[in-house]
DNA sequence: CACGGTTTACTGCCTTAACAGTAATATTTA
DNA sequence: TAAATATTACTGTTAAGGCAGTAAACCGTG
């Protein structure tokens, strides 16, 4: 699975970013409580608005495959 | 953003896996409808559900920014 | 310490994703 | 082509995520 603390991984980049939790929300579109949720790692949040955040933190997603190595 | 088709990949994969969407579906512990969803691109899914589909099918999820690079 | 801003936490309402069931269409195989 | 299988699509129900509002806890900094 995915030993990568996603949560955190966020929260570090949006503190690089110098954004608040509530700033980072209004710019991904999304409510501060589910910019909170998902830097506490829920992972039953809907996939486009992990998106919307990453997109905004300018942080890619890849995705690997022993067929695509 | 991301170009990449994830509802291709993901069916790509999963028929070199021999498996057809309701095998794939039980074996994520989800439902086929969710698996069609996530295959079409639908966005508004739960993370964890195409986590579970990604772990069936052996595909390892990335996270990259300028930062982490 | 006190103040201001941030984060964490909780609540309740509303919306909607997840799901099984079903059926129709498409694809594969005999 | 016919039969079997798989995919796509739709529906109604149910469970739960998204959200604003609110408040408490936390953290700096003057």
């Amino acid at each position: 699975m995915n030993d990568l603390d996603l949560g955190a991984f966020i929260k570090d980049h949006r503190k690089k970013a110098g954004l608040t939790q509530l700033q980072l929300a209004d710019l991904a579109g999304i409510g501060k409580t589910t910019v909170f949720d998902i830097e506490k790692n829920k992972e039953t949040v809907r996939f486009n608005n992990i998106l919307a955040i990453l997109q905004v933190l300018n942080i890619k997603i890849e995705f690997k495959s022993p067929l695509t190595k």
